[in-house]
DNA sequence: GCATCGGGAGAACGATCGTTCTCCCGATGG
DNA sequence: CCATCGGGAGAACGATCGTTCTCCCGATGC
């Protein structure tokens, strides 16, 4: 096994247990005997538990920004309907197994406090999401108020989803983001 | 020392330690320390730590709800005013030093998973809030999806709040409210 | 064939965790 | 005055954590 896999399979096993059980609970030795990767190797990769968890959440970020552009791509229509698509994203996220919130929200609010990097991994995570949403708003002439509150909706999606293990928050979120969105033209 | 005062500075401090640093990363003794209870005494009073977790998100829970409760009635006006004075009792308390989010969506994240006590604890206090909510579109005459949305906001600004450190979303969540409920009439 | 090297399995290490135990002191009751 | 008891301080215990080290085996180069 090279290095290369190793790491993807370190990355692939982190993200799931940490979005199981916490950071905290999981242990090196967890993610090793999930894995299958050697804990020698694994510190060849990840020279320290902070620099995985970092890798993990980076990753991460990446894959929702692709994801989140891709889904909007293949929308037919202008801004106002790519808004609300980000409303059906979250709704085909929710609905996954085991579906636990959103990681840099768990993640910030379980190491935030103490680790700097995690906090401003989130917080860049955060702001990259509302972009994404100022861009639709910008193309409708909009002000970026609108973008800041459809981020709210999404963000309280997230966690009230999460927390009730119901996937309904996407769907009150984009009802109420069609009301922002009429309201603005 | 009696137990009861006992039993208020160790939840005091216990608060005021996993809101700053999180649950996992505060040990026993940590508390013992800052709290000046002797660890004997400690485990008199909450004879485990996850006990001791249930009870200050259970203590925090009352006091949320007697505090938004009584920002309610402190409201000259009606429901619509009641619900828009929902987001200034948010301004104020993101503004509170210190502040680093929702100390049940935080808790729900970190130990939510392996611990269903606090997942329990984390749904019940979001349930209240959306019905606190509810009361007033009730009121007004609106339907109880009115009541989600305005949670959702209400929710997405504790997460942003928190992560970006600024008490807008506070203000940017009120302004949603006050479309919704204007589009609701 | 033999020496060398890299990696796998897991033991080992020091730190820290949650929890319990020991020791000691001061107050209380007769 | 003495015996008893409760609580404070903190040592001790077993478990587990992140991290490193040891041992061993298979592949590779000459």
């Amino acid at each position: 096994m090279d290095a290369e896999t190793a790491g993807t399979k370190v990355l692939d096993t982190a993200e799931r247990l940490f979005g199981e059980r916490g950071v905290q609970a999981v242990g090196m030795d967890a993610i090793r005997s999930a894995s299958g990767v050697s804990l020698k190797r694994l510190y060849q990769v990840f020279p320290s538990k902070e620099l995985l968890v970092e890798a993990v959440l980076r990753r991460r970020d990446e894959a929702v920004r692709a994801s989140l552009a891709a889904h909007g791509a293949r929308v037919a229509g202008g801004p106002y309907e790519r808004v609300l698509a980000v409303y059906d994203w979250l709704a085909d996220w929710f609905a996954e197994p085991g579906f636990r919130g959103c990681a840099f929200i768990n993640a910030f609010g379980e190491l935030g406090g103490g680790t700097p990097s995690v906090a401003a991994i989130a917080r860049d995570h955060k702001e990259a999401f509302r972009a994404h949403l100022a861009e639709q708003t910008d193309a409708l002439g909009a002000p970026p108020l609108l973008a800041d509150q459809l981020a709210l909706l999404a963000n309280g999606a997230m966690v009230l989803a999460g927390i009730t293990g119901s996937p309904g928050p996407a769907a009150q979120a984009r009802e109420a983001a069609r009301v922002l969105l009429d309201a603005a033209r």
